[in-house]
DNA sequence: CATCTGACTTGACGTTGTCAAATCTAGGAG
DNA sequence: CTCCTAGATTTGACAACGTCAAGTCAGATG
């Protein structure tokens, strides 16, 4: 129920990075490369299910987990509540609408980390500067209009 | 068991936008003024509880929500998890340290909004960019070395 | 001081994330 | 190919965070 070749793209990508490639690691690499998108692990969880793969949730967290420390799949910062994940190759940052709260990607002037640096003093040494951007859009501007 | 002026404070801030100075507003707008920093709902409901001064949670979620609305209070935005409120009256950004999880405010190179604008073209209109920096603070790098 | 509307309170509940202990398996050694 | 073992998965229970609806209360106005 998942395509072939994001399977073993996953395999392939798991094992380059001296990940073991096991099967939690293999179906939820590569749902969310064939998927595209932020999905948080309870949605991930329920999409599994749907498709007649059952993961535990808690495998789900500890996949996530493992492969947010890897670099595979990024934890996207769009404010507090639910963490959102992505199988994403370079470093960008988010739209977040404020009315159907939808993410959308949006690219980084820089396409590295830090692309930005704090005015002055910073309270440490900064590695990441993640942005997000807020406002409304045009979707739900125009059903606002009507 | 809350510093008397920022109460007043509080009250004359609520009143000056207004909302109606009630019992829990003052006290956690209060509270937040007379404490700074970042604080979560169920930190000020604990605090409010140390302080002998009970009140329930959910009025203090009314509050913050209310407050926000308001502009009194802004939610920092630190990544998923537990929503976190200060009392601030300039906009501005956050550094987050990646072992300690302490949030420190980063001054805002423009101090108004939206401070950033995404290069290219955007999903809807955008009009506010919160950034969060994230790194190793000097306090915990010299706990690394040692 | 009376009134009324908005705010507070209460209790219960759904979601999200975490922990520890037992079981299993991917991948290398023989 | 088979065995072995460190590492990963699974299970169940639990804590933290946030939300909802219905009933009660009190701040502001006249």
């Amino acid at each position: 129920m998942i395509d072939q070749s994001s399977l073993e793209t996953a395999r392939k990508f798991l094992k380059d990075r001296g990940l073991r490639a096991t099967n939690p690691r293999v179906l939820v690499y590569g749902l969310l490369r064939e998927m595209g998108g932020h999905h948080s692990v309870d949605g991930l969880v329920a999409q599994l299910e749907n498709r007649g793969i059952p993961v535990p949730r808690m495998s789900v967290y500890n996949v996530v987990t493992d492969l947010q420390h890897s670099g595979l799949i990024m934890c996207a910062d769009c404010g507090p509540g639910r963490a959102l994940y992505e199988a994403s190759d370079e470093w960008h940052h988010h739209f977040v609408c404020r009315i159907c709260m939808e993410v959308t990607d949006v690219p980084c002037i820089l396409g590295r980390k830090p692309c930005l640096v704090p005015p002055g003093s910073a309270p440490g040494t900064v590695d990441e500067a993640q942005v997000i951007f807020r406002g409304v859009c045009y979707a739900c501007q125009a059903k606002l209009q009507s």
